[in-house]
DNA sequence: TTTAGTGCAAATGTTTTGCATCCAG
DNA sequence: CTGGATGCAAAACATTTGCACTAAA
């Protein structure tokens, strides 16, 4: 069965999420984890996110440029942000717009929801004064 | 000034995105100019949606695996798909539930909205008996 | 012990860039 | 003409995969 070992490796990967206040990308992660063991691979990180993801342990979102990023999936955690196009933060965002369509889509166009990703672009308190 | 010269291969992407029933991605308008143009280079390819971006004549999303898709920016169009993700349809989703939060957001967290993405993802009609 | 997990390197697939040439205005 | 646009090839990315080796259980 795979992902059941608790590696010193997928434990510095947890950590990582679980200390993050955002979503971290594979790399983000790659490099922040070479800090605490030096000689750590990409394939490593890139394995254990998929592992973790398969377990529904984190979740993935996708950004403007094509990369992923990751969070910890746990409840309070969502895959909506508002996230800055000038510094990259990304803010949360706690309501979820979609609860109610999601039904009346599902019946009135008979698609099966299994899941959406919802990104506001703009600009943070910070930025805008800039 | 970029992206203002006519060219053949402007006009090849244009009136493949124009006669598009779904958003296309750079791969696919590739492959259909090829059967127009045979030696058209991919870079071409990007470098006008690129300049047709900046120029606000089409807009862009993200599939899951990190491709970008491309659309007309005419008026009806927006970013909200309903995304099968089994034959990769692309659904149009008319309803956008974002109007009213918009505003508020931007006055409770201080927020400068420029835009937004939304997709939802699932199984379309065909691909729910399969 | 045994096999999932790792590190490393090479391969993928999408997108970007350098550069000599070409052509729209 | 002349600079913006092209085609081609190479490079730059994030991500995936093959394989021998390591270490968790």
């Amino acid at each position: 069965m795979a992902g059941t070992r608790n590696t010193k490796q997928k434990m510095i990967i947890l950590s990582l999420l679980k200390n993050a206040k955002q979503p971290l990308t594979a790399g983000e992660i790659y490099n922040k984890a070479l800090k605490i063991q030096p000689n750590i691979a990409k394939s490593t990180i890139y394995r254990n996110l998929d592992a973790m993801l398969s377990r529904n342990e984190i979740k993935q979102g996708m950004l403007q440029s094509g990369e992923s990023f990751y969070s910890l999936a746990d409840g309070q955690n969502h895959l909506h942000y508002l996230i800055c196009k000038k510094c990259n933060r990304m803010l949360d965002f706690p309501r979820c717009p979609l609860g109610d369509l999601e039904s009346d889509i599902a019946t009135s166009l008979d698609f099966e929801i299994t899941d959406h990703t919802l990104q506001i672009y703009g600009y943070c308190r910070k930025c805008q004064r800039n």
